[in-house]
DNA sequence: CCCTAGCGGTGCT
DNA sequence: AGCACCGCTAGGG
């Protein structure tokens, strides 16, 4: 399936921020669209360099301090009250379409990557829809910690498995070893 | 537990 | 167009 296609227009943008929480620096890069990639701390930084508040858009920094609340939320195993705007567009359909369903798991919640796959009706998309996760560029916004492998075993995670057990486990969420 | 076959999207040639 | 990856699954030792 073909990358989605966009024309630069000279409103885009992309800025870089740092978001300090207690498990440590997350950084987050926002698009004129809203935020369109999360990193854990020690992980794959994004693309372009860390900015500081002062330098961005006030755009973005309201955007930044939804980020940080729903960031600290999420990490406490509650629901965000509000999240920023999600600039998911650099998926292709078929991922934004994996990542739209993912969102709708509550905290606490899991579903099986075969589930999900029927839910896209593509019942035998489960491995495309692993790998859907895999790319999902805002983790813990978007859940994908709450996909788990049909027998109810981790299955993967591109961010570490150690996140995802965090992650689950804040959210009072059992799986088998 | 292991192994196997079948599956679908993606990215690279 | 072809091909080798994969955060998968169901079925069978």
């Amino acid at each position: 399936m073909a990358r989605a296609p966009m024309k630069p227009k000279d409103s885009d943008f992309r800025h870089t921020l740092a978001i300090p929480t207690a498990e440590g620096v997350f950084l987050a890069r926002f698009s004129h669209r809203g935020l369109c990639e999360l990193s854990f701390p020690g992980g794959r930084p994004p693309r372009g360099s860390v900015e500081s508040t002062a330098a961005v858009p006030a755009q973005v920094r309201r955007w930044l301090a939804q980020t940080a609340a729903a960031l600290s939320r999420a990490l406490q195993g509650r629901a965000p009250r509000s999240l920023p705007p999600l600039d998911l567009t650099a998926g292709t359909d078929f991922q934004q379409e994996v990542w739209r369903v993912m969102s709708e798991i509550q905290p606490g919640q899991t579903r099986s990557y075969g589930e999900l796959a029927q839910a896209l009706r593509r019942p035998h998309a489960a491995r495309a829809v692993g790998g859907a996760c895999g790319a999902n560029p805002i983790p813990v916004l978007v859940p994908c910690h709450r996909v788990l492998a049909g027998n109810r075993r981790l299955g993967g995670f591109s961010g570490g498995l150690d996140w995802k057990r965090r992650l689950l486990e804040r959210e009072g969420v059992r799986w088998s070893e």
